[in-house]
DNA sequence: TCCTAATTAAGAATTATTCCTATTTAGTAA
DNA sequence: TTACTAAATAGGAATAATTCTTAATTAGGA
C-alpha cells in the first residue's frame, strides 16, 4: 500500500522508480517531526548501507524540484523537510526542536478574506504560512 | 547618533564595545533586505580588512544570543539576519531572493483575538509570524 | 596607570555538500 | 524475453562553509 503510493508519486513526476528513491521516501514517511538532512541520511544509510550519500542529497533535491517534499523554513541553521504537501502551518516549540503541522481551514479563510480586502502595496499575495511559536504542554520530547 | 545607538545596544547587553562589533553592527544597519552571512562578511572585510572572518561568525552568534539581531527563516539553505527586533512579518518574493518586512497592527490584533478564542490543544501560543509568499509588482530586484 | 577577564587574529581542522566520471539500471520497444 | 538508451548511481575527490585552538591584544574597571 505504502510502496504503491510511492510508485505512483514517482511515476506521476516522471521519475524512475529506483531502490534509492524508495529508500528516501521510506525515510521521509517513517521519520516524523520534519527530519533534517542528517536524519534522513542516517536512516537511509542504516537501512540500506550500500546507498551512496551523494545519491541521497541528489534524490532530496530532485524531490524538492518535483514538489514531492517541501523544505521547512526554520530559525536554526539546519534545513528540514516536510513530506506533507497539503496546505498547513507549523507549530514551533521554543524549548525543543519539535515542529508540528497545524491544519485550520477557518484560519485560512479568515486570512484569505483579510488579504483580499487589505491589499499590500506593490505585492501580490500567493500563499501565507504561519509560524506559530510557543510551547507544548505536558510531554517534553 | 547611529554610533551612539550601537554603544547603547552593546552596553545594555553587557558586551564590550569593540571595533569588530561596531563593524558588524554597521554592516547590519547598512545592508538592507536581510543580509546573508556572506553579505555581512563581505561588507565587514571590505571596510575593515584587518578583522578576522572567525570573529565575524562569533560576533553574529553573540548578537543572536543576546537578541540584538534575529535569524530569518528561509527556504533556501542560507541563513539571513534581521536587524529589526520589533514585531513584524515577512514578504517573500517567489521570483527573487527579496525579503521585505511587513508591519500590520490590525492583522496582529485579529490573530491575537482568533487564537485567544480558538485554542490549540496542548500548545501555548507565544508569538505568530507570517510568511507571506508572492511577487512584487513593478521593479524586479 | 595597571590589572584581568573578555575578545580577537590567524590559520588549522572539521564538517557538510557538491562535483566528476565510469558503471549500472529502469523503462521501453521490438 | 532481449536489447537498447537515457537516466540514475557509486565512490571518492574537491570545494565551501563554519568551527576550533591558542597566543596575543584590548576594553573597562579599580
Amino acid at each position: 500500500m505504502k510502496k504503491e503510493n510511492h510508485n505512483i508519486n514517482l511515476k506521476n513526476s516522471n521519475l524512475k522508480v529506483t531502490p534509492q528513491r524508495m529508500a528516501v521516501l521510506e525515510a521521509l514517511n517513517n521519520l516524523k517531526n520534519h527530519p533534517t538532512t542528517e536524519n534522513i541520511k542516517e536512516y537511509v544509510v542504516k537501512n540500506h548501507p550500500n546507498i551512496a550519500v551523494g545519491t541521497i542529497y541528489k534524490t532530496l533535491e530532485t524531490f524538492v524540484e518535483k514538489g514531492l517534499v517541501k523544505k521547512v523554513k526554520t530559525e536554526k541553521d539546519v534545513m528540514r523537510y516536510d513530506a506533507i504537501i497539503e496546505n498547513h502551518h507549523h507549530l514551533y516549540c521554543e524549548d525543543s526542536e519539535r515542529i508540528e503541522d497545524f491544519f485550520d481551514d477557518e484560519l485560512n479563510n479568515m486570512l484569505e478574506i483579510y488579504f483580499k480586502k487589505k491589499k499590500i502595496p506593490n505585492f501580490k499575495v500567493k500563499d501565507i504560512k504561519l509560524q506559530i511559536i510557543g510551547t507544548f504542554k505536558g510531554n517534553k520530547s
